[in-house]
DNA sequence: TATTATTGTCACTAAATGAGACAATAAAAA
DNA sequence: TTTTTATTGTCTCATTTAGTGACAATAATA
């Protein structure tokens, strides 16, 4: 039996977009002590989740991600890295996804092609905290930085992605000169020690790090950082221009 | 304005099948010298591609996968690593698409939706090679295996999938105990090593080699190994079973 | 001027890796 | 039966890398 015809709105709206793709990223960010992610939550739903979006027809995977990530930090250079595609079928919610739809006074035919089965693939990016003043978009009532421990209750399986997110980024620390990303351009030892403990999520030993990075050949050195505090002033540092990706 | 209605077949057909997005499957196996990968051939068209498919609307996308590995290789067990997803807009071809369709007496309409643009989320598995006898599919003449330094020129962007299947593979190499699913039960460590080497793409030193694994404490010793030359003959070996995924 | 907290660096130890040496040994050749 | 051959398992020593603590240097404060 032919499905019935859809109506004309439906068709030009879905067809903007790929269908049943979607994308979520993992934006982490520094803030001196703790490794922190974005997450926004919708209007009136008490839903928290990650950003995502959607694939135009026109347009790459990657530059849609770079897309809605721009536009949610107002940042133009952005680290990303691609981790992960997530494709069960019952990490679909089309109840949740009605209620967004509904307390957003969103038309449910215009957008039925919302409900349907989608399969997201996920990036975590990687910006400097200071630099953001991250704003919500239409559908949701905030966006803001949770400490990775300290997460709320993430709606379908946004908590698993986050979860391999920091997996992978654990994984490419050591490879992938991760500290750059996260840090302002100048910065002392002690704070790219800092981003290592973040993320691994244990101490380091500070003569055993100083050793290893400078032994790196990836650093160079600057001035003195003297910051009014009673001892010995750090140096500053920077990642070697020739190094950066 | 409205699309036009489409036809009934194309509308059964397409509906079985997630739209714009399918798989593609670096299967690689070892000889016992080299590093392979089964590539296939489509009818008529001096086309080589990627062993690839469809997520059916009610299958996960892994399972998806394992479905279209298992069929072409009639293994049922088999290690599976998804390692990236391909958005690029001009990775989709429609007119080797349709050449594939035509040469294969498939009706255009029905398949229309194939010409579309697709999204590929990659796959490796890892085989062992004597256990297989690759059956070509309806659509292809020949499915084979190619060592990965003679491959014949891929449609689309399958020579990148490749390209990046195996650096993905290097990088896994030392952490997830790639070497088990190359090898059969039991076998000597010059295997072991050679499948390292085939993997690396460079030589190691033996003894060098041996310590290290030996350290790590993932083998079993079994009996020697006859193998009717003139030298001292080799132990068996195989992965304890606590540590096999 | 002494005190304080932190930094840069060194020294010593322990562990991991590189590189070669060599005896043991299964089968073939003499 | 003895010798030869190729490869394996293991050992040793040198080199590199990492763990651990010690300590002097130094900005600001008391």
């Amino acid at each position: 039996m032919a499905e019935k015809i859809k109506n004309e709105s439906e068709i030009t709206e879905s067809k903007k977009f790929m269908p049943n793709l979607s994308y979520d990223s993992v934006i982490f960010g520094f803030n001196g002590k703790q490794l922190k992610i974005l997450i926004l939550e919708y209007h009136n739903t008490g839903f928290f989740a990650l950003p995502g979006g959607f694939v135009r027809r026109n347009e790459s995977l990657d530059d849609a991600v770079k897309r809605g990530v721009r536009h949610r930090t107002g940042l133009d250079r952005i680290y990303l890295e691609q981790f992960h595609t997530f494709g069960d079928i019952e990490r679909s919610d089309s109840e949740a996804m009605m209620r967004i739809l509904e307390e957003n006074g969103m038309d449910l035919k215009t957008n039925q092609w919302m409900l349907d089965r989608f399969l997201t693939v996920a990036y975590y990016a990687l910006i400097n905290y200071d630099e953001v003043t991250p704003r919500p978009d239409k559908l949701s009532d905030s966006i803001s930085w949770y400490s990775i421990d300290e997460l709320p209750a993430l709606m379908m399986d946004h908590k698993k992605i986050v979860e391999k997110a920091l997996q992978v980024l654990r994984e490419n620390l050591e490879k992938k000169l991760i500290g750059m990303n996260l840090l302002p351009p100048k910065f002392t030892m002690k704070q790219l020690q800092q981003v290592y403990e973040a993320i691994l999520g244990e101490n380091l030993r500070r003569t055993t790090f100083q050793r290893r990075i400078l032994s790196m050949d990836i650093l160079e050195r600057h001035d003195k950082l003297f910051q009014g505090k009673a001892h010995k002033a750090p140096y500053l540092y920077s990642f070697k221009s020739e190094k950066i990706i």
